[in-house]
DNA sequence: AAATTTTTGTTATATTATAACACTATACTC
DNA sequence: GAGTATAGTGTTATAATATAACAAAAATTT
């Protein structure tokens, strides 16, 4: 069995499945609040479970938001290696599944020839159903 | 005159120059005790610079780090386009300027044909100087 | 010169994250 | 299976990062 099947504990499994229940990244005292129920009550609690769901790659953290969100590839065992979509409007964010795209960053050594262990991209844009509104209101 | 020429303000200067002086990324609360001799006394009005510096495209934020930068990529005028590696042992950050690396990046689209205005992508490895160390240090 | 926009200065407070310490549970190893 | 190492828990306090809100001054536009 390796280090990654171990199974989790108690409080790694409360935040973990809070944060799969939702689509949208969750912000850390969110996330607190809403298991206070379940017997977690203070922050430490929370920030060491996301830790370690994130070491595992269970999680991704979304750097320019400050909130976690569920990895959506199955099998993740690249923590660290992440791209995501983020709505500027509506915040929402998708995780980027492109091989090509994995493979120019996998690919990717700087001029000293520096090997990466991780990489994170966000791309910025308007999502389909957000710019749909916009054209909504222009309307009117 | 384009806007972007428009000179800056009293407090941008002196938050840019700075941020301009050190190698490496500087964080907002060290920005401030520096520049409190120049008469600058308040978080708001460290944040109103950067946000204003980042906008014209003169810094970036290290999402990861919570940091700012001087764009080192001569006359900028893409904001929010950034790219950077960033050393896991000294945290220096360098901003990475590579045309097929900008290509990639700015032709994705995702699955909806979604353009994004704009995207962060921060590498993460050991620098050459850090490396040597540990190398070092192995040595004893 | 009036109106608009940008910047400033200020106080207070919100949000995000970690240090430190005592204790418990689980896994490892001989 | 006793001893020991490792990982996780619960708690209090506090550090670090960032913004809201408001009044006033400066710069820019019309």
């Amino acid at each position: 069995m390796d280090k990654k099947s171990k199974s989790l504990s108690k409080n790694q499994k409360i935040v973990l499945d809070f944060i799969q229940k939702n689509k949208k990244p969750v912000k850390a005292y969110s996330i607190l609040s809403n298991v206070q129920k379940k017997g977690i009550n203070a922050p430490p609690q929370v920030y060491r479970a996301l830790d370690k769901l994130i070491e595992i790659g269970k999680i991704h953290r979304v750097e320019s938001q400050n909130s976690f969100v569920a990895c959506k590839i199955s099998n993740c065992d690249t923590p660290h290696k992440t791209i995501f979509s983020i709505c500027n409007s509506c915040e929402i964010v998708s995780e980027i599944n492109d091989p090509k795209l994995f493979k120019n960053l996998k690919d990717f050594r700087d001029k000293d020839g520096t090997v990466f262990d991780g990489y994170n991209l966000e791309f910025f844009g308007t999502c389909k159903s957000c710019k749909n509104k916009q054209i909504e209101n222009t309307k009117h």
